[in-house]
DNA sequence: CATGCGGTTAACAATTTGATAATATCAGAA
DNA sequence: TTCTGATATTATCAAATTGTTAACCGCATG
């Protein structure tokens, strides 16, 4: 999924399309436009978009049967939908919901409430990936307790992975031997001082990349 | 599997409190309540719940104030969060989305809008381990249990079904031992440490395949 | 009531990890 | 240069963690 999201705004009044348009541009989203219910099954087929914000009263087929079509196609079973109505009968909120969209909001449309859920939602969404840092050749992978350089998996040992990801997690900031101790030691437990350079060598070794540097006197700190 | 999600409703009214915990367990959900900021934090660490609902308007610390403390914990930061608000103020909706919240709904709440919304809420986070995966020769069918290699079904049995389910519902992805405990054996029953090692290896043996890889003193992962 | 299966545990083996001691190196101060 | 305070390196050992096997219990089934 390439980094600019793709919305699609489907409503058959031109000021609001303009307006959301016009919003969601400013954020920094790619935004494409339908009339009618018909198009937005288009130009969903055409573009994929990420998210789909559906007016419910629309001529032609409404919001909820846009819907329900998508739903149906593998295609579209993951993507985000948004259900915007003038009415705010609990009734239609709810089926709405139902048939598998994410949000629903009631016209009048405040904006900038708008691009705030869009946001929630993207950011939630984001977050389903896994949770790694990338840092040139060089990633570390959280969830995966992965390193990866160059393309080869490196494994490291719980402690090893920890104080790596501890250092990576600030590029260029000399981390403190304390600072260290307590970050990935915890307070409970007293280490003699030769364990953290024990480990530093063994990281280096394994890594062969020489990305961490030691500050003498002072602590250690990862550059690429 | 213990499906099963749990709910935090945070809110000093308790009239609130009661409908809302009334109608998210009438939809089979764990509901657990606080009074207050400061017992919703103490019972988010004691029961880590899936979702949390929030009232904004709280003695103490308010709901915006325990997003933002819960936040900055690692554990919390893929939590469910869902502001409630009396005052439909559009400032304070967008401040509390932009705090990492992921819904925002204002009093007067109806209970079937609010269950419409949570379930809409677990229904795209569930997203993954649904029906059956496809992961190359494997095929796992939740619905029938059972597992399929290369053409010819393995019989698992329920736990070592349960287990091996988790484990490729997000290939990579180390689980830790709590968390396989917790979502395969539930937070109640309390088992020793050796049963998921035993579990681990007999699955191995039956799919004589060496797709599960131990992260010693992390966890078990699952790869092709 | 015997049998088999699933699930758990105990007991021990095998493995890996992490800490430390001992020794070597190195950079800067005297 | 020599000394000194720091870090690097290496080997070693104890502790933590996991693998393996067998035994046990409960329960459903014939």
């Amino acid at each position: 999924m390439s980094n600019v999201k793709k919305i699609l705004i489907a409503d058959d009044e031109p000021d609001i399309l303009e307006i959301i348009q016009f919003n969601l541009q400013n954020e920094g989203y790619e935004v494409i436009t339908a009339k009618n219910g018909d198009e937005a099954l288009d130009q969903a087929k055409k573009h994929h978009p990420d998210l789909i914000i559906l007016d419910i009263m629309m001529p032609g087929k409404n919001g909820i049967d846009v819907c329900n079509i998508l739903r149906m196609q593998p295609a579209f079973k993951e993507t985000l939908i948004i259900f915007l109505s003038a009415l705010s009968d609990e009734g239609t909120e709810i089926r709405g919901l139902e048939t598998g969209a994410d949000d629903y909001l009631t016209k009048p449309i405040s904006p900038k409430v708008l691009t705030s859920k869009v946001n929630a939602l993207f950011r939630r969404l984001n977050k389903e990936g896994s949770d790694s840092v990338q840092l040139g050749d060089l990633k570390i992978d959280r969830e995966k307790y992965i390193i990866n350089y160059q393309g080869s998996d490196i494994i490291l040992a719980r402690k090893e992975f920890e104080l790596l990801a501890l250092l990576a997690s600030k590029p260029g900031k000399v981390f403190l031997r304390n600072e260290i101790l307590n970050q990935v030691w915890g307070t409970e437990v007293i280490v003699g001082d030769r364990t953290i350079d024990v480990h530093i060598r063994k990281i280096r070794q394994k890594l062969d990349l020489d990305c961490i540097t030691t500050v003498k006197g002072v602590g250690y700190k990862f550059e690429l």
